[in-house]
DNA sequence: CGCGCATTTGAGGACTGTCAACTTCCGTGG
DNA sequence: CCACGGAAGTTGACAGTCCTCAAATGCGCG
């Protein structure tokens, strides 16, 4: 583990808030390794061992049924993953995928379990964590049965412009296809959305595009706070003290 | 309250194993109240100040976006909901309505959040509750993206006959415009996608169902234990102590 | 009994998926 | 450094699914 990994997973909420003597506990028996790009980190139905903390790289959350898979989150530095499944030691419902060489932080799923029976604050961030996840998913389901194809994408554009900078111009992190099938549609369909927004001031160049009137994307894309997380505040109300976790699953993948 | 009805939330896997004191401290600040049908019990984007146990009758859960709406879930006795909202002491992200005459028991948010902080046990019930439905969402996203519309509901009856008997009718628990909305569809392709399943051994009456031929249905619907929590299990492998928490938000409502 | 609403059925259109061909991009190896 | 091969991305044609509108039927409650 490089010098300030452990800070960094530290300081995750995850484990900011628990005790010193917790953190030193779980992290003990955790080892770190490096694995190489399109590797298979987990399969779907299989026992979860370990938490997973993505320290660097990027990795994909999918499902798989009758032939067909579905990107269901992408993961970014740094992140952990498949907590449910480790707070009720059962199988994996989703398979993790590398998308380029990542390191990883691999917890024992018995040192979480004994972690959040001996140290309540703990047990409490375990809890916000799985709290913020489930709002996600939430938010992630309404998106899907709510909106078409293009709004989500639109939606998806204007999350990405929020979160990574503030400029009219944001970077795709990753290939198309796997884009398309986090939003819910083909490869093919992803392009016809993409030319759809042409219309709206929306030009791509390989995996930056470009946002000209981010005014007429808006008013296509209707963002709602209820659903993307990035969306204007309704400016009448003060409590304003939504402080989500968004720590672990579902980082800023699905709809942010 | 009842009596008895005490014993029956005491009995929720999120109760039943945290501390008498603490089981006492949530309810006495807590108190019954009943609501008519057709009752909006809580508005998306209203602050949260209460985690409700549906003690009888049936609510829905469901989200709203550009003047239209999808059902989320459908609550049924005894079951809690809007847990996540409640932990994160945030505002909900989805509406509840009841759908006929129910009794609610309604424990104060900050009795709850106090509660986790005092009884790690308390505390580790709530994560367990909020990993398994949070797992539910996962399934719920899956069963949308990955199958269609026939698919689902070839599912969804097959679920239905898992849960409520073993005979070859199941009764529908609510109108078929609400399981549509559920299903992801409109109430004109339920009815289609009920025709579609005449084929396969499925006869309509009114809220009944017959599943003629279950096999002809079950090659159809292809059930996945990682997306149906119903579905046949691998019989090579011994341990399957998949012992989720299916107590809470999310019940027998979206995919089982 | 009658009204209102849920459900069904039909027709048409919009959206999405599939297949195939073509272009572009990128990493590899010469 | 360039050429090449393979995969990603795009475009078009077509089919299947799903939504919308409209009208007819059925059901339940006042």
């Amino acid at each position: 583990m490089r010098p300030g990994d452990l800070e960094r997973v530290q300081s995750l909420p995850l484990f900011q808030d628990a005790a010193p003597e917790t953190f030193r506990v779980a992290t003990a028996g955790a080892h770190v390794q490096r694995f190489p790009a399109h590797t298979m980190l987990l399969l779907e139905g299989d026992p979860v061992d370990f938490l997973y903390v993505l320290l660097d790289g990027q990795a994909e959350l999918h499902g798989t049924w009758n032939d067909h898979e579905t990107v269901l989150a992408i993961l970014r530095p740094v992140s952990t993953f498949i907590l449910a499944a480790v707070v009720l030691d059962t199988v994996a419902l989703m398979s993790a995928r590398t998308l380029e060489r990542c390191e990883l932080l691999m917890i024992p799923g018995d040192a979480i379990r004994t972690a959040m029976r001996l140290d309540a604050r703990f047990a409490q961030a375990v809890s916000r964590d799985l709290a913020g996840g489930y709002r996600g998913l939430v938010r992630t389901i309404k998106n899907h049965k709510l909106r078409g194809g293009v709004e989500r994408l639109a939606n998806y554009l204007l999350a990405l412009r929020a979160s990574d900078n503030a400029g009219s111009t944001v970077r795709l992190h990753f290939e198309k296809r796997i884009l398309a099938s986090l939003l819910g549609m083909t490869p093919e369909n992803l392009s016809r959305a993409f030319a759809a927004l042409h219309d709206h001031g929306v030009t791509v160049e390989g995996s930056l595009v470009h946002i000209a009137k981010p005014g007429a994307l808006e008013a296509l894309a209707k963002p709602d706070p209820l659903i993307d997380n990035h969306a204007p505040r309704g400016g009448d109300i003060l409590i304003d003290a939504d402080a989500e976790i968004w720590s672990s699953e579902w980082n800023r993948a699905t709809s942010r």
